[in-house]
DNA sequence: CTTAAGGTTAAACTTAACTTTAATGTCAAT
DNA sequence: ATTGACATTAAAGTTAAGTTTAACCTTAAG
């Protein structure tokens, strides 16, 4: 399939698709007798994956490190380990986006046992310091690293 | 406080701090006679909570428009929802996750029950051709806006 | 044959979120 | 009174993750 199907497929600008070549995410690709680009199949399931993944929170510097060869691995016929390998990254995906998750929950949570006689203000203080928000200018959580302006935009 | 102190406090550079201030974020602070910046205890708080909500993927841009200037003007319900949407958009991440990661397990299953007989190539075309549907090219899910080099460097 | 839709490239531009730099001011201590 | 740590500013630089632009090629249709 050509830049333009994939794009259409995979919900990406053909730029941004260009664009992962570029950085070395997608080398599922071949050319044409024209010099047009020509994707496999799979090409749409690796975009997804990366969406996804960024969406949870992944640089593509990292994806460019989790998911490394794909391409050489589907081709060089080991295929089943590199579907293995992605399955444990998504896996490991889940694990973070559970984490984030938690820790919001435990922030509505607080919120929300506001006693009624307690001031908003006083309560934020008091969620604030349950959270450990308050405390020593350590140690970050896990945390994301993503960006997902065009999930809005 | 002075903002050396504060910086010590939150664990954020001094030059994030005043970033910070000039993007509007952080109102919470006075000057000295001197012309140095004072901080409230409080701003220790409010920086902690922007870290934290940053890394549970929340942009500054959004943080700007759900923050109170000082925690007395804190609308309980605006958080509450904030809170709510993200988690929401969390778990439609989940179940997009955890549908890749199925369709990965139907490949190798795919891969798995290659009959005997058929060599790996011819194999790995069949499982290719039973891939076709997992495009779903649409709308992306509202996704998160975070960003944590600092989580990580 | 012309036109429109889609493909190609390199290079410049954009936005978010900071950091760095440079030039200068303040303050406590030696 | 000089030194060093810390403060101030405006402005320029950085990185990630793309998008936009400009100039050009390919292919199908009328």
């Amino acid at each position: 399939m050509k830049i333009g199907e994939l794009a259409a497929k995979t919900g990406l600008a053909a730029s941004r698709i260009r664009f992962y070549e570029r950085m070395g995410l997608l080398q599922l690709v071949e050319r044409q007798a024209n010099g047009y680009r020509s994707y496999p199949a799979e090409a749409v399931l690796v975009l997804n994956l990366i969406k996804s993944a960024q969406e949870a929170g992944f640089s593509l510097d990292e994806l460019r490190k989790l998911m490394p060869a794909d391409l050489n691995a589907w081709e060089h016929g080991t295929l089943d380990r590199a579907l293995r390998d992605k399955i444990q990254s998504i896996e490991a995906l889940q694990r973070r986006l559970e984490q984030n998750k938690a820790t919001l929950l435990a922030v509505l949570e607080q919120i929300e046992a506001k006693p009624e006689d307690m001031s908003c203000a006083a309560n934020a203080r008091r969620v604030l310091s349950n959270m450990g928000l308050d405390g020593e200018g350590g140690e970050a959580s896990p945390g994301l690293t993503a960006k997902a302006r065009n999930s809005k935009a």
